[in-house]
DNA sequence: TTGCAATATATAAGAAGCTTATATATAAAA
DNA sequence: TTTTATATATAAGCTTCTTATATATTGCAA
């Protein structure tokens, strides 16, 4: 499992990006998914998640619609034509991020002091 | 440029790297080194590293000597035993993070509805 | 010789992002 | 009947980072 302090940073982007391959989805099917997808390995938390989307709906980036599934009620999430545009460059700068990181914990060797 | 939110987490692995490769570095260097192995991506203010390195040598995984070039202080970062471990550990959390981040970004083709 | 950029360390105030705890409610399985 | 899974949500608090500020030396340019 991954702590915490790691995170930080890069929920908005999992989320945006999940909506934009997945389609509409709601809170706990989100988790869910992101659970499977990285192999248990990032678990979200309640407390994160629904600020996080609430945010992005104030933001105009989701919309939302409510739906009725045994008894229970789903909140779905749906990328706006905004949130369309958010997404490509939240997954561009992680991109970027992640490969500066590349360049820093795994150096190509025979560039500073091999 | 990177925004501020993303590289939440990842300031003390990086840190810790550093000294692993490089050696006993002063405050001052690992700004420059880090900004010049990310190609400027990357760009660590002052407020943030040292606190962080204080921090790290109040839990000894660093400890530091000071020395005097051209009338300016210089402070050396040096890994301790324990911190040799931390750096293991850390960039074992950081690869596998950053793997289960590339399954969620960059998802494999004809998996879940291709 | 004055001023600016680079070098070098450091702290305080505040914002942002997350964890933990808590609350509510239904359905299915044990 | 009690636990597990499903489903959403907020409040309190911690950690991490940004921004602003302070101090001081060296070297270069104007």
């Amino acid at each position: 499992m991954i702590s915490g302090e790691i995170i930080k940073g890069s929920l908005k982007t999992i989320v945006l990006k999940l909506l934009k391959e997945e389609g509409p989805m709601h809170g706990y099917a989100i988790t869910r998914k992101v659970e499977e997808l990285s192999g248990g390995n990032i678990k979200l938390t309640y407390g994160a998640l629904y600020p996080v989307l609430h945010k992005l709906e104030s933001e105009g980036v989701l919309v939302t619609t409510s739906e009725n599934f045994n008894n229970r009620t789903r909140i779905y999430y749906t990328l706006t034509p905004k949130g369309d545009k958010v997404v490509i460059e939240k997954i561009r700068e992680m991109t970027e991020f992640i490969e500066s990181l590349q360049s820093i914990i795994n150096p190509k060797p025979g560039l500073s002091h091999a």
